[in-house]
DNA sequence: AGCACGCCGACT
DNA sequence: GTCGGCGTGCTC
């Protein structure tokens, strides 16, 4: 009698045992319905084996499959199991984000005579109807059936009384549902308005093309500005790889699933498109898996979690914007989609597409180390100049005087406000605050003050008036003079996010003004689309915004892109700050220079000179060479990987004591350093106190012959109160 | 993760 | 005297 080893959606590590009863079907891969405490729980089975790999308690039976065809196929079980043994997670925390959500099964009631075979002779006249209808049908009967006959009021007493006397028994059977395949969301029917391709995109299509057709893994980096042309070449990379009887895969960003862009692949794609968005309900999800597998969408686009989208022969995986961090899901689980997208193409023979302006460093070093091939568009598709983009020096002892302390909006980025408002246009004004810490600055060269052992900016804790390194737990007084200037120039430098409306509204009274930050975002999905529409169709002059809105967006009347502080992401307690602040900065020019010949973008800074800022000036061109060389000195990725194992507790004694306890137990490892555990920037969250351990990979070492041993020793000596999660390739350090 | 069981404050 | 707070522990 053959078992099946389970993937529950529990944070256990161990797979359950359940014995497969002989009239369903079940393979691996298959979705199964299993008992779990009192209730029912959908699971992945895992493996067949034969002998129980569980004795401590009783067996019981799995309930019902969805075993015609197993859900996860044969690639997406490799990835799992690939993913478990990277990210440090049990099967069944990585085989619950697999899938979407709770798939149904139906159950249906079946009543039974199990009485005498003669009917008793005192049963109330009442229930001789019912008790006769139901005995003489050995093998029982629905409760449907019945209800039928009897109506579903009247049936309910009488069962009742039959079931109390223990003349009818009642049972729950489960079943999977039949295919409902509708598209959630229906197209018009494909229709082939092509593009026609500058040089450039010939040459890359060429390259897709041949690619496709050797139907073997080939990586590709598409580096090409706003404006480019990269979805087109999507677009022609997908129909090369349908005619190729193979499926596509699209990943984007969460923010640029827009409207826009799913009507761009409809038109082409129709009713063979599956859209993965977030915005489906509980039942439009399956739904649109089950669509995937059974082959009638052949093409599916959506945010992180399409990464496992069941398709048969997966022939083609783009991820767009591969630099956005929004690709890292962190939690429970946290995986990289982008690197996972690769580790599933090379597994299932596909072409990978890595599109973006602003390649990650991640991504050149594959490029340089020769496994990516580096496809570049130079040119805007419709011709077009590039953006202007200028620095106002923050740093100027003048515009500082004419700002006063509180100020946010020099008198430049103000008066060209003033312009463009004048014109009758409209103005976008960013000010990030994802990642922000408090830290010391200068005003006057605009350094920060950082780490001297891992050149990160120190965090500044005013309470305890003390600058904190959360990578090592380095901590000193704060000083009065710039240690790189010289000048008595440093500052307390805060968010000043709420400020920045306030300001706004007073400079700019008669202005309609709205505000667009991640709080506002996440508390109501159609207050984004909402406000977008509205600045879109130019009912609002000024858009504040946190985050900024690239990807499928027009903006007709936009003119003026104003970031109000480079520094706000420049000086990011994060070893990725630079990379961070260049990538946006370009956004912010090509968002600016895509509405009109004349858009302009303006960047106040207290450093203009920083390789980050001046390279997306377009003032330098080494930005990556410069970059890669410090994450080399420092020893970050991509030359090294982290990991970074967060501790948390509800007692901060408790937590300090664990800390201490973990650093002395940390054994001296000929693969990984140790930095930390330090405090985490975001000391209390949701009541519960954070330290955090950096894992570094030494040169020459790996990373994953660490791993393992650490959590163990690490859960090993936890009490039952101390959280711990472990974060491989860490992106976030909050 | 759910969903139980299990021991201490404010209520009919 | 109870109702209910969520702390801790288990699920094949
Ligand atoms: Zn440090
Ligand atoms: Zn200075």
């Amino acid at each position: 009698m053959p078992f099946a080893q389970v993937a529950l959606p529990i944070p256990k590590r161990t797979l359950f045992t359940y014995a497969i009863p002989d009239h369903l079907v079940v393979e691996p891969g298959s979705v199964v319905l299993v008992p779990v405490g009192r209730g029912h729980r959908t699971g992945v089975v895992w493996e067949i084996v034969e002998q129980p790999a569980w004795r401590d308690g009783t067996i019981l039976d799995i309930v019902a499959s969805h075993g015609d065809l197993p859900l996860l196929g044969a690639d997406l079980l490799f990835l799992l199991d690939w993913m478990s043994r990277y990210y440090l997670a049990s099967i069944g925390t990585v085989a619950a984000a697999a899938l979407p959500g709770e798939i149904a099964f139906q159950s249906r009631i079946r009543v039974r005579w199990v009485g005498d075979a003669e009917e008793p002779p005192d049963l109330p006249e009442r229930l001789r109807p019912l008790a006769e209808r139901i005995r003489k049908r050995k093998e029982g009967l629905s409760l449907e059936t019945l209800a039928e006959a009897f109506g579903r009021q009247a049936l309910v007493a009488p069962l009742r009384a039959l079931v109390e006397r223990g003349l009818v028994s009642r049972e729950t059977l489960w079943h999977a549902p039949l295919p409902d395949l509708k598209p959630a969301v229906s197209a018009t029917s494909a229709c082939a308005s092509r593009l026609d391709l500058t040089d450039e995109q010939q040459h890359c299509v060429d390259r897709f093309h041949d690619a496709l057709s050797n139907k073997t893994f080939a990586p590709f980096l598409l580096e090409g500005v706003t404006g480019s042309g990269k979805t087109e070449l999507y677009l022609r990379a997908i129909e090369r790889c349908l005619e190729l009887e193979r499926q596509a895969l699209v990943l984007v960003p969460e923010i640029s699933l827009t409207a826009q862009m799913i009507q761009r692949l409809q038109q082409r794609f129709a009713d063979t498109l599956a859209v993965l968005h977030s915005g489906l309900t509980a039942a439009q999800r399956p739904r649109e898996w089950w669509r995937i597998r059974r082959g009638l969408a052949r093409v599916a686009v959506g945010a992180r979690s399409a990464l496992f989208a069941p398709f048969a022969d997966l022939g083609l995986v783009i991820v767009d914007e591969e630099h956005d961090p929004s690709y890292k899901q962190e939690g429970s689980l946290s995986y990289q989609a982008r690197d996972m997208a690769a580790v599933r193409a090379r597994r299932c023979g596909a072409v990978l597409i890595l599109g973006t302006a602003t390649p990650s460093l991640e991504s050149l070093a594959n490029v340089q180390a020769g496994r990516y091939r580096h496809l570049r568009l130079t040119r805007r598709a419709g011709g077009g100049a590039p953006p202007r983009v200028e620095a106002i020096h923050l740093g100027d002892p003048e515009l500082r005087r004419q700002m006063g302390k509180d100020g946010l909006i020099a008198p430049p980025l103000r008066q060209a406000m003033a312009e463009t408002l004048a014109a009758g246009r409209q103005v976008l004004l960013f000010l990030n605050r994802r990642g922000f810490a408090p830290s010391l600055l200068c005003y006057r060269c605009g350094q920060a003050i950082s780490c001297p052992h891992c050149s990160v900016t120190l965090t500044l804790h005013k309470n305890r008036s003390r600058l904190l390194c959360h990578y090592c737990d380095y901590s000193r007084d704060p000083m009065d003079i710039c240690p790189s200037c010289g000048q008595l120039s440093l500052y307390h430098f805060g968010p000043g996010t709420q400020r920045l409306e306030e300001e706004t509204r007073a400079h700019f009274p008669d202005a309609r003004i709205a505000r667009l930050d991640r709080d506002a975002v996440s508390a109501s999905a159609h207050l984004l689309d909402e406000t977008l529409e509205a600045f879109r169709d130019q009912r609002l002059d000024i858009l504040v915004g946190t985050q900024m809105v690239s990807k499928g967006h027009h903006f007709p009347g936009l003119a003026l892109v104003g970031v109000v502080q480079a520094e706000t992401t420049l000086h990011q307690p994060d070893f990725r700050a630079a990379e961070r602040t260049h990538q946006l900065l370009v956004q912010v020019a090509g968002r600016a220079g895509r509405e009109s010949r004349d858009g302009r973008a303006l960047v106040q800074t207290l450093d203009p000179e920083h390789h980050a800022v001046a390279a997306a000036l377009g003032k330098r061109d080494d930005f990556v060479a410069l970059e890669m060389e410090f994450r080399r000195q420092a020893g970050y990725p991509p030359f090294r990987r982290l990991a970074l194992l967060r501790i948390s507790s509800g007692m901060q004694a408790e937590g300090e004591g664990y800390c201490r306890v973990l650093r002395a137990a940390l054994p001296e490892h000929g693969d990984v350093l140790f930095l930390g555990p330090a405090p985490a920037p975001l000391f209390k969250l949701r009541n519960r106190h954070r330290w955090q351990l950096l894992i570094k990979e030494r040169e020459g070492g790996r990373l994953h012959r660490a791993l393992p041993g650490l959590m163990s020793l690490a859960e090993r000596l936890a009490g039952s109160r101390i959280r711990l999660e472990i974060d491989v390739d860490p992106q976030m350090f909050l």
